[in-house]
Parts: C-alpha cells; structure tokens; sequence
RNA sequence: UCCCCGAUAGCUCAACGGUGGUAGCACUGGACUGUUAAUCCGGGGGUUGUAGGUUCGAGUCCUACUCGGGGAGCCA
C-alpha cells in the first residue's frame, strides 16, 4: 500500500514500504512517522498488544531507518493526514545510524551539500511535488493545443544571444557550446511544423549570485508560425493561467505544507495587463526611480512595476539596444522591438520572455552585423528569411522561476532536485 | 567582477581582550498509555575555517587567504 491511498485501505491489514520520518515514544505507546515517497503516516504501537521484542523495536527505530511495517489502518482524528495504522510487525532492512538532518533547524549551506538527503524532508517533498505538476501542466496545454513537441539540440556550433557567456566543449576537435536557448532551432521547426515547443536544459555560465539564477535550468519554448506579438502574449496569459489553476487543484495539500497563501494565485485570469516600456519607465519615475528612457531594468524595477499589478504584466516594445538581434523591429518606432517580456506578481520579476521574430531578410543581416556576429555562423537561420518567411513570434518560461513563485520561495535553489549554481556542482 | 556580512560540538547558536557553554537539536541511559519539531532527569561529544601579526594573555583586535551567505551587473 502507499500512504497517499490509505483512504482506501481502512479497517484492513497493510504493509508499507518505507523510511522512518520521526518518532517519540511514551514509556507504553510509540509513534512512529514513516514516509514513503507517497506520503508520511503515523505508525502506533502499545506495549499491551504486541510482544515485547516488537515494541522495543519499534520504539528504537532510527530516524531515515528503511523499513517494511506492517498493520491495520484505522482512519483517525488525532494523526497527522487522518489515518494511521495499528502495529503488528516491523522489519528493518537497514538501520541508519546518525543522519545528518535533525529536525530543527539548519543552515543553507548545510542542507545544500547534503542536498541528496535534505530532499527526503516534507517541504522539499511538497515543492518538487508542485515542480513535477507544473511540467506536466506546461506539457498538456502545449500538446492539447497542438503544438508539437521538437526538441532542439543541447550542443550547438555557436551561440544563440552574444550577450550570455557559454559553457565551452570540445567537438572532435571544434569548439562546442551548451545551448542557453532553442530559440533559433525553433524558428526553423515553427517553419516545418506551425506550432512547435521545445522543452529541456539551458546553460548560461553567468558570474550571477542571485535568488534568480542558476547555471543549468530549465526553459519551455513554444514557437509560432503566422503569430504576432500580441498573440504571443495572448497564449501566454492562458498557459500561465492553465499551469497556476493545474497547481491550485491538484497540489493543495503540497500548498499547504509550505504554507503558501493562495490567495494571489487564486486572482490570475486573464487578461493580464500590458504595458509598453515608456509607460512602464513613467510608472517607475513616478514611484521615485531615477530610471532613463534606455536603461534596463534590474530586480527592483521589475519588482516595482509588477507590485502595482495582482496579475502577472507584459512589459513589451523594449529599446532595441539591449535586446537580443532576432527581435523584430517595431515598424511603429524603430528605436525599439517587439517583445514582451511577462513579469510575475509578489515581487518574482522576469518568469517570460518573448516576441515577435525579425522576418525581414535585409534587417535581420543588419542587426547580425550590427552585433558584431559572424554572418557564416547564422546562414541556415538567416535561409529561413528567404525561403518563405512568415511572421512569427515565441517565448521561453523558465520552469525554476515559475515554481519559486507559485510555491512562493525565496530562492530558486530549492526548485529543482540538484541546482547548479554559481561554483556549485556538487552533489 | 564589485560592494556588504559571516565561519565556535554532527547541526543551530551563546561567550566584556581574562578557565571554551548547567545551551537547544541529534546520539545514548532512564521516566511517562495519544504523541504532533512531545516532555522531564542523567551521559558522552571541541585543533573556535587556514596562515601570520598585536598582546602578559586572542574565539574576541589587525592582515592575507579559503569557503559560505546577501546584494549589484547580466538574464529565464
């Protein structure tokens, strides 16, 4: 049996398969919590119903013990989850012996390094349970809604933005970098297959030490063909949506352990507001930024515009200065593209970002010349200029920050199993 | 890369420049028949990150280094 379908097991004799969580004992009655993967369920054992070698057993059980107990389930008030079970037999496959994790507190860089362990805890459990749902809701809306999955490739001959710094490799012999984007690939596929996504790693090897980053993470890209930016943005308010409501239904007891208020995420429908980059620089001066027409913006600003919203917000038309050089030129003014970037609400800034693609074969050469890219390296992506261009659009979620806002966390090292992180790789 | 902060028991932390703490958790022995990070009584557990310096005396002050945390830039 598996803790989460004890419900259906009350009244009868089962075994679980599983750790020990914790355990107290008083003198004639112990309690142990044992986890399974599935859940945690108290176990309860009284010196009056069993033999003693058993209840001395129970009672000496060692915290991440493995163990096989067996007993009846009996639905209950005072337990934890409403069920536990009655004790008739334990077996001990391995006995732990101090394990490093107690359960009062710790410090970050201990649980880090014993990352391998800290995610047998109950709110790392919760997280990566809400992580897991939130990639299959970030699959079902894209495959229900026809967009083929096309994954791009990992390795790739150059890079997709010049501003990023890549993570290097040998090729036989050539350099190879670690994609920080399908984006380009995408283009292609969106040319062969109308709507496409691709879902998997991106590397970006940025001295960056924020709550924000990571150096591998991971990044969904859905690409359209025949879609313009405002379109763009049009499915992406309904995918953040769909993933937030999947979330909302289906991980409330996981919300719960992590004491997340889910009131906000219960506010995000669409529409979600849009606001140009002039407007969103007069809203920041406004509050008090010294912030000029061309400058970017950096978390405080991000966190300033989307406080004024309860739904995430569109900030689009950037300056082209500071934006990548496939972005398509607003032919409304020049001086800037046609982008949005999504910023989500609760202060986590940037979870998307997006566009309309340059689909004009002249321009797009200009702005590769423009920075200073080798044209050689961009033939194939610029052949898609000349054999049947179309417009079209496409963004990348970042799955990391997307789950560090839902489950409302402070840093997004906790959102992914083994985070990468600035001279971090182990474990 | 830059700015700020930190490093004392396995973990989380105390300690005026004057003998390292009756500290909590964990471990261990005991008490307790409904515990919810149980509680209560006892026990063991330390090269104060590394290397120098100041001082009669340094965990404490100074310098360098290492590692970590927070922030900036860059980005999803």
């Amino acid at each position: 049996m598996y803790i989460d379908k004890a419900a259906d097991y009350v009244g009868k004799v089962q075994t679980i398969n599983g750790w020990v969580y914790n355990s107290r004992s008083s003198g004639k009655v112990a309690f142990v919590l044992v986890r399974d993967g599935s859940g945690i369920m108290q176990c309860v054992v009284a010196k009056s119903d069993i033999d003693e070698s058993t209840f001395e057993a129970v009672r000496h059980l060692t915290q991440e013990s493995s163990i096989s107990i067996t007993g009846a389930i009996h639905a209950e008030e005072r337990a934890p989850g409403g069920h536990e079970m009655h004790v008739q037999k334990v077996e001990v496959h391995q006995a732990a012996v101090d394990y490093p994790i107690t359960p009062k507190e710790h410090g970050v860089d201990f649980l880090m390094g014993n990352r391998h362990l800290w995610l047998r805890s109950k709110r790392q459990w919760a997280i990566m349970r809400i992580r897991a749902t939130i990639v299959k809701s970030i699959r079902d809306y894209l495959d229900d809604n026809d967009f083929l999955l096309m994954d791009a490739p990992i390795l790739s001959a150059n890079a997709c933005e010049g501003s990023s710094t890549l993570f290097s490799t040998d090729y036989f012999g050539v350099p190879a970098y670690l994609s920080q984007s399908g984006q380009l690939y995408n283009e292609a596929t969106a040319m062969a297959f109308g709507k496409v996504y691709c879902f998997g790693p991106a590397f970006r090897a940025e001295k960056s030490k924020t709550r924000r980053h990571l150096t591998e993470f991971w990044m969904v890209e859905p690409e359209m063909a025949y879609c313009d930016w405002s379109q763009n943005c049009g499915v992406q308010e309904e995918f953040v949506t769909y993933i937030v409501q999947q979330v909302l239904e289906k991980r409330k007891e996981e919300l719960a352990i992590i004491e997340r208020d889910v009131s906000p995420l219960e506010k995000i429908a669409t529409p979600f507001p849009r606001i140009s980059y002039d407007e969103a620089v007069k809203l920041l001066q406004k509050a008090g930024s010294p912030i000029q027409w061309g400058d970017d913006f950096g978390g405080d600003e991000e966190t300033l515009i989307s406080n004024q919203f309860e739904r995430p917000v569109f900030v689009h038309s950037y300056p082209k200065s500071f934006k990548a050089f496939y972005m398509k030129t607003n032919p409304a003014n020049p001086q800037t593209v046609l982008c949005a970037d999504l910023l989500a609400p609760e202060g986590y800034g940037e979870i998307i970002g997006g566009g309309q693609r340059e689909d004009d074969f002249k321009l797009l050469l200009d702005r590769v010349h423009a920075e200073g890219l080798a044209e050689a390296d961009y033939q194939w992506y610029l052949d898609l200029r000349k054999y049947g261009s179309v417009p079209h659009s496409g963004f990348g979620l970042g799955v990391e920050r997307t789950v560090a806002w839902i489950c409302k966390l402070p840093h997004v090292r906790e959102t992914v199993p083994f985070p990468r992180l600035l001279e971090k790789i182990y474990p």
